[in-house]
DNA sequence: CTTAAAACACATATTATCATGGCCTTATCT
DNA sequence: AGATAAGGCCATGATAATATGTGTTTTAAG
């Protein structure tokens, strides 16, 4: 009943937060991980999944890291969450029989379509640009803050 | 994001099921469960979760079995699988900010929230009733059919 | 009173997924 | 050249969900 995994939820974190500091340019794992309160190796390897999924884009080397691949208004929930969730499964039937569909319904068929289809425009229709507008307070902020500075006093 | 365990889907199947053969006393265990394409031990132990949690009734030794603890009417989605889920996490907040309540919402709380609130609503709304009303096929119905005839036969 | 059928209880696998950590390789900037 | 950071690989742990197996207790029927 978690609806998003653990994964999913680093991912869009992570993501809000580079939505909110596009400009200076790519922000690492280290920082990201430090602010967020994530894992470091585990949010390293969520964010690899992304940048094969174009979501992010990466920079090797010094003064890499990661940057969103497109303008936040651009990519949604929807992009950030499906590496890592099955949307498919919204469609199952609730009580798993095998035929259930708008011909052949079950009874519940009616209702339990509704939610899966709000769930996924929900997703679909929300942005990171929506997401990074919030005063969102990390666990961390003063980690990334100084991240910040650092490069401009560098 | 399968929303509903299995174990929860065993559960809605088995209690439609009886919310449909109410009448001519409990079901067995190995006749639900073959019907059901379920494991017979497993869904032993899942009625059982259900007898405690008062939405079934069981009566033990020959031709003992399951039967539904109300009318089908008075027994609800929620009521059955309410014992397997943990319903608390759909309020969790999507980027799992540990404040996130009306009053200091993230960005995404509103739309979320009510998500939350529109599965919660499906399942305290539906009712066994309206789930008996449906012509389900089970996976194996002749089980079933062929039980109660020779119980009539009997 | 014996026996069989059934729930019930408990113990133990078995998966599967999620999450973490370490290390080596590769690319890129200074 | 050297430092830095992504990227990939593998091994491990943690946990829950799922499934099975064995035995005990209750009850109806013969």
């Amino acid at each position: 009943m978690a609806i998003l995994s653990q994964t999913s939820e680093y991912a869009l974190r992570a993501a809000t937060l580079l939505a909110r500091h596009a400009e200076p340019g790519p922000l690492d794992v280290a920082v990201l991980a430090k602010a967020l309160g994530i894992p470091r190796n585990y949010l390293s390897k969520t964010l690899s999944q992304l940048v094969r999924a174009g979501v992010l884009e990466s920079v090797r080397g010094k003064h890499g890291g990661f940057r969103l691949a497109r303008p936040a208004a651009n990519l949604t929930l929807y992009d950030v969450v499906e590496p890592f969730e099955h949307f498919a499964e919204t469609r199952r039937c609730l009580l798993g029989q095998s035929v259930c569909n708008d011909r052949q319904p079950c009874a519940a068929h009616e209702g339990w379509k509704a939610i899966g289809e709000r769930i996924v425009r929900f997703f679909r229709r929300t942005t990171l640009a929506d997401l990074a507008r919030s005063r969102t307070r990390w666990p961390n902020a003063a980690v990334l803050t100084r991240a910040l500075d650092g490069r401009v006093a560098d």
